[in-house]
DNA sequence: CTGAAAGCGCTTACAG
DNA sequence: CTGAAAGCGCTTACAG
């Protein structure tokens, strides 16, 4: 048998006739034999792995979204090489060890990409999705959720529950996801006359969203509620407001969070919160990265923003007429 | 310039002159050259990849351990091929695309793996090291803690704080860590004349922890402390004891924990449990698989089993004198 | 359908 | 220190 034979016995779709390849099989069962991925991508130049960057895992709201896109990228073909970022850093190291691996295309999970960065990735014909943020200057494309219309929710809901001083934790200021739930959240008490009333920054920890919790509650006019940008913050601030200041929520203060965690909804938090059609997002990042892989980097940036829905639990004072597009659980 | 010239620049410690160099360097960043890995794996035969795989990723206690391993495997020159394992379901499918990509080694988090499978990676000279989990029958290395050990503190420390029912909710029954966990609990219990009163399965997940808690405590002899196999299931165990049925922790029922999960301190919880040297059982791992790919794999397995400390918190009654090795939060 | 040959981008003896 | 040459394990026109 040649090696061409060999070859096209594990190449779907190529012509072999049904009786050298299984005469292949056999012998390559027998020799323990199979194909060298490395060699393959050598010659394709198709190496079907996509890096994956991930900033603040330690939020439990990425573990299970990176679960589902490395397996929806399996089911796919593709290959998952994960690199983190630390919060904050610059991923210009990360990215350059990525790109000598010759991957076919780089998601980022919440990691910001300079735009110095974008033109290396573009030059070198590497499509890029951002997941859960969206850069402005950059032709990158993006997946999040439409958190501008997600933050108009919270905005809605809370004033239509009688709020009258409504806070905002947000994440890391320059980050687009907090910056646009913020602005959300601002046009949302607009439109019942409302401004916001105090902000503070979490930095997306627990200990930056506790810190900020205490800070928003020392005024002398403390808020009756806080829209807090993440649930993995909004934990932090619930506990922090009922086991250190001693408030009762929701009845002294409401806490709504964004991401709808699952834990959100243990007995213990009933968390309110804005809920991101996970699975779709992930699908979507999926979809744009293959359809920019088979182009050849020729199509245009596309950005993606899902619709959320409210998930109205108990930690936040409801409006005595539910006029959705809630969901209550 | 000659290509090996190239080849050398990019080869920490080649015998390259200063002159050539700066030109290599230079030329490089002119023409935006950086080499490529996937054709080095080829010749050397190291891809400098590690393959992970991983289980269970919505337990908290992973994700952590997860980006701990990929940085520390980075600084050592290697990156994280990442896969994942429905739980419960066979590695196989996985572990052939994992070989295809020629690996330098694999590191399974809390993932099982057949010994017939672990043939096949003894075969191909690929070393295999599993986290925080074991198996008997395979020559495989592992870290993990000193489970029994762990079991046996809780044992002792419940004994010693005067409970007479005492259960355990295992996680999956074929789990070492499970198993090792309990078989400490029962001889912890045994120092002081007791018996398990009852036990139950959580399967690991949220669900069959409530379920199991339920299952303990319809009879009519309920337990008075329970040992949850995993901090991610003893949160759902404590929640569905004091919001469903209505009862008090630590008053009515003590319940104890193993991993320390930072979620497992939040004062929603205070959840005494086991903890387990994290940072250093990752370093062992990379230190196991390391020195096995520098030996090509004539190194026997080797079993590291690090010491853990009881954190005791509030969710459990505590001793009257507390006799340590205890760390008090 | 099948095989021989070229070539993907490197590293590494080898000779100078 | 340096370059030419061979070769890692594949895929893919090309010719048959």
């Amino acid at each position: 048998m040649s090696q061409s034979a060999v070859s096209r016995t594990f190449t779907p779709g190529a012509s072999v006739s049904e009786a050298t390849r299984a005469k292949v099989l056999e012998a390559a069962r027998a020799l323990g034999y199979s194909p060298n991925a490395i060699a393959r991508s050598l010659i394709t130049r198709r190496s079907r792995m996509i890096g994956v960057i991930v900033a603040y895992l330690d939020n439990h709201y990425y573990p299970l979204l990176l679960e589902t896109l490395s397996q929806r990228l399996q089911r796919e073909g593709y290959h998952t090489l994960l690199f983190f970022t630390q919060t904050g850093a610059p991923v210009d190291a990360v990215l350059h060890e990525i790109l000598q691996y010759q991957v076919d295309g780089i998601i980022m999970f919440s990691a910001v990409l300079s735009s110095d960065l974008a033109d290396v990735c573009a030059a070198q014909g590497i499509p890029v999705v951002l997941f859960n943020r969206t850069v402005d200057d950059a032709a990158v494309s993006s997946v999040s959720s439409d958190n501008v219309a997600g933050g108009r929710l919270v905005g809605r809901f809370l004033a239509a529950g009688g709020h009258a001083r409504i806070a905002y934790v947000a994440g890391v200021e320059d980050s687009s996801t907090s910056r646009d739930r913020e602005r959300g959240l601002v046009e949302g008490l607009a439109g019942s006359g409302l401004a916001l009333h105090a902000r503070a920054v979490g930095g997306y920890t627990l200990d930056g969203a506790r810190l900020a919790a205490l800070s928003l509650f020392e005024r002398p006019d403390p808020p009756d509620a806080v829209f807090v940008a993440s649930d993995h913050m909004a934990l932090a601030v619930l506990d922090t407001l009922r086991f250190e200041l001693r408030l009762s929520v929701p009845d002294d203060v409401s806490v709504v969070g964004y991401d709808a965690i699952p834990l959100g909804a243990a007995p213990s938090y009933r968390l309110t919160s804005v809920r991101q059609p996970n699975d779709e997002m992930v699908a979507e990042a999926v979809r744009l990265i293959l359809s920019r892989i088979g182009a050849g980097g020729d199509t245009g940036p596309e950005r993606v923003a899902l619709p959320v829905r409210l998930v109205v639990r108990g930690s936040a004072r409801r409006p005595a007429t539910d006029e959705g597009p809630y969901d209550t659980e």
